[in-house]
DNA sequence: GTGCGGGTCGCATGAACATGCGATTCGGAG
DNA sequence: CTCCGAATCGCATGTTCATGCGACCCGCAC
């Protein structure tokens, strides 16, 4: 039996909802809410398995920071995130702040059940254009010609290691690390050790 | 009709999987390599929908390699990896190269034969363990009690920019940065700027 | 009201870094 | 063969940064 809450303003949806995975074979749903303050304490005190939460909400959380509340106070159960909005910033935000899932309200009842079983089994229900967005997240740029050496500086620099760090750990002198972090930055086209470290970071160079 | 490509080295295996896909409904496959120079010739000159490609291949190029040589000479169809390992290693490296999906070996027939055509309406077809581990990548850490304004001094920080942009940018002075870098310093526990960066970026504090 | 942490600013010193201009060796492309 | 890029090393100069020691104001908690 997998014990469902939901936390969601709209009365006549989260009603709907409700009835929908109450009736389901192998689910119970008995915690509704449509705020988080209101449903924190019931939520700390009874957990459920899974909690289905809209993302927009009155009071003075929204639905990504009602995630980041429950965990920091302690929840640990599962956390799938329904709502209209499929913008990357709000996908990646609520992914970040600990939702292990993501769905669209379009999304029929019994893909919404499904989601539910899979959720609880560990595993990350979305619909499929989130988890392409996602996976995209991860695809690396065009290797931007660095050559071996020069990434292999780069990645002790990612490390936040100083010249003489990178010196001893490649086994060369400063004064070669000097020269390759000059390639690199030239090919980068930064000119700081900081920034060359952000882009690698950020476009996954590394 | 979705045109499939398999890239396996194991003949069972692959003599298994063109017959069970190019029998399915929908489906066709005319096209099963053993290795991927041999297939690149043939993938781009016939390029089908899906390609679907072991991760342990022979000869000099294995399937992340693969993926990789594939989209930089111009292929543009969808790679699904199937494979048995489930490293998390293996599969950051397989989705960075630009796979959009990432089965294990395990999966059974109809399954695979579900990915394939969620790969080909734009999806991200992934055993539910494998998506765990993508969407748990993106958990943000406790937020590590910096404050507002070390928060922003962090992040102008991540954009690769000196104390002086810094200043600049926030309206305030260089010393008063430095004051803030220190605290972000202490309580990151780092001691240089790009360290500092490196781990904002990398525990995804901003 | 006495702290305490956040936010603002200042100065000074030594270390780390950026950059310019060298050099040699080696392997591969033309 | 000759040129070029990669990899190694050196030196010198000026800039940026790290850090230590101050200061003041504010709001909030005890």
């Amino acid at each position: 039996m997998i014990r469902v809450a939901l936390i969601e303003d709209d009365a006549d949806i989260r009603d709907n909802l409700m009835l929908i995975i109450d009736r389901a074979e192998g689910f119970s749903c008995r915690q509704a809410f449509s705020d988080v303050q209101e449903a924190g304490k019931s939520l700390l005190n009874d957990p459920p398995d899974v909690l289905l939460m809209d993302i927009t909400l009155p009071g003075k959380m929204n639905g990504i920071e009602g995630v980041e509340f429950l965990r920091a106070a302690g929840a640990t159960f599962e956390t799938i995130m329904l709502t209209v909005h499929q913008e990357e910033k709000l996908v990646f935000d609520a992914l970040c702040a600990g939702a292990c899932g993501y769905l669209t309200k379009n999304t029929p009842p019994n893909r919404i059940l499904d989601a539910l079983r899979e959720a609880h089994r560990g595993g990350a229900p979305m619909s499929t254009q989130i988890a392409r967005m996602v996976v995209d997240s991860f695809k690396r740029t065009p290797p931007p010609a660095l050559s071996e050496r020069e990434r292999e500086v780069l990645a002790e620099l990612c490390q936040g290691k100083s010249y003489k760090m990178v010196a001893d750990a490649l086994y060369i002198s400063q004064d070669t690390v000097r020269t390759h972090i000059r390639s690199i930055y030239r090919k980068l086209e930064v000119n700081s050790k900081s920034e060359a470290v952000a882009k690698a970071l950020k476009e996954r160079l590394i």
